[in-house]
Order: C-alpha cells, then sequence, then structure tokens
DNA sequence: GCCAACGTTGGC
DNA sequence: GCCAACGTTGGC
C-alpha cells in the first residue's frame, strides 16, 4: 500500500463536499498535469492511503484521510465540451487524462496546518513543502504519512 | 494582489 | 530541439 497526498482548492471542491457526496465517494477528475496523471495510471492502487490538502484559502492544511476506492479511468471532464476541464486535444479513443475514485475515511478533529508541517523537522524532506512545488498528487513516504497522522 | 516557480506552447 | 512568451499555481 502507498500513500498520496492531493490538493483541492475548498473553494472548488471541500472536505465537506466529500462528505456531503454519495458514499461520501468521489471521481478525482480535473487533474490537468502528467506528472500527477501518471501518478494516478501509474502508482496508485485500491487501498492506497491519501492525505487530504486544502491549498489556495485562509488556512492551507491536511484536512482529512481519504482511501483510493477505484482505479484510474478516462476522465470524463476531459471529453466533455460543455464542462470546463474540457481538453480538445484529448482523443476520446485514447483519452490524456484520468482520475481516480476516492473515499472520504477520516476528517481530522484539527487541520493540520501548512504552518504546522514546516515548523515539524520530521516532515523537512515532504514534497509538499519543497520549494516550488505545484503538483497536486503526490506521493508521501510511509514515515512522513504516519508522522502527519501522528499530528492530527 | 503580488510574485516566484514551473509547465506548456509555438515559432524558428 | 531550443527557448522566449505565456499561463497557472499557490503561499503570502
Amino acid at each position: 500500500m502507498r500513500h498520496w497526498l492531493m490538493k483541492s482548492e475548498p473553494t472548488t471542491f471541500s472536505i465537506d463536499d466529500l462528505d456531503a457526496s454519495r458514499g461520501r465517494r468521489t471521481i478525482w477528475d480535473g487533474v490537468r498535469n502528467y506528472q500527477a496523471r501518471n501518478f494516478m495510471r501509474d502508482d496508485m492502487s485500491v487501498g492506497d492511503q491519501v492525505l487530504l490538502y486544502h491549498s489556495s484559502c485562509e488556512i492551507p492544511a491536511v484536512v482529512g484521510l481519504m482511501s483510493v476506492v477505484a482505479g484510474a479511468v478516462p476522465d470524463p471532464t476531459a471529453l466533455d465540451p460543455d464542462d470546463p476541464h474540457f481538453d480538445p486535444k484529448s482523443d476520446p479513443e485514447a483519452p490524456r487524462w484520468v482520475a481516480v475514485e476516492v473515499r472520504l475515511e477520516r476528517r481530522f478533529r484539527r487541520p493540520i496546518t501548512l504552518e504546522t508541517l514546516r515548523s515539524d523537522p520530521a516532515l523537512e524532506g515532504m514534497q509538499l513543502l519543497r520549494r516550488g512545488n505545484r503538483l497536486s498528487v503526490m506521493p508521501v513516504t510511509e514515515a512522513e504519512f504516519e508522522r502527519v497522522i501522528a499530528l492530527a
């Protein structure tokens, strides 16, 4: 089992939205970055644990824990001309973008803020904390994962 | 709203 | 294949 972190802007899709979704599940669509796509397509498996991170908001933080409940499928939003994430260059015969399905497992009683993460020496190497990091889907080591969970 | 970082695009 | 221009991300 692997560990991951996925970002979402809460104004677009928050942990509240996920909590309110049927079965507390959602398709993680809209990812339009090749590296992030490759992680979802090639390395994510059912049962993997995923930290949910709120970005571009007042208090950026890890807010909950999700699990992968279905592996990568073609991202339907890339093929829908009416969708804001439509990609005219994605060929329906060979879809360029994929999405996994995730389920909310846990809401953390207190969000683990970016500030908290940064102040923890044990998390110094975390990819999320690297300068210039913009990936919305990234791996987390088991040690980092356990450490973050311990802070919740 | 600013701006650094970085990915993508497209002309050559 | 290079690289400048441009767009996006995301913390502050």
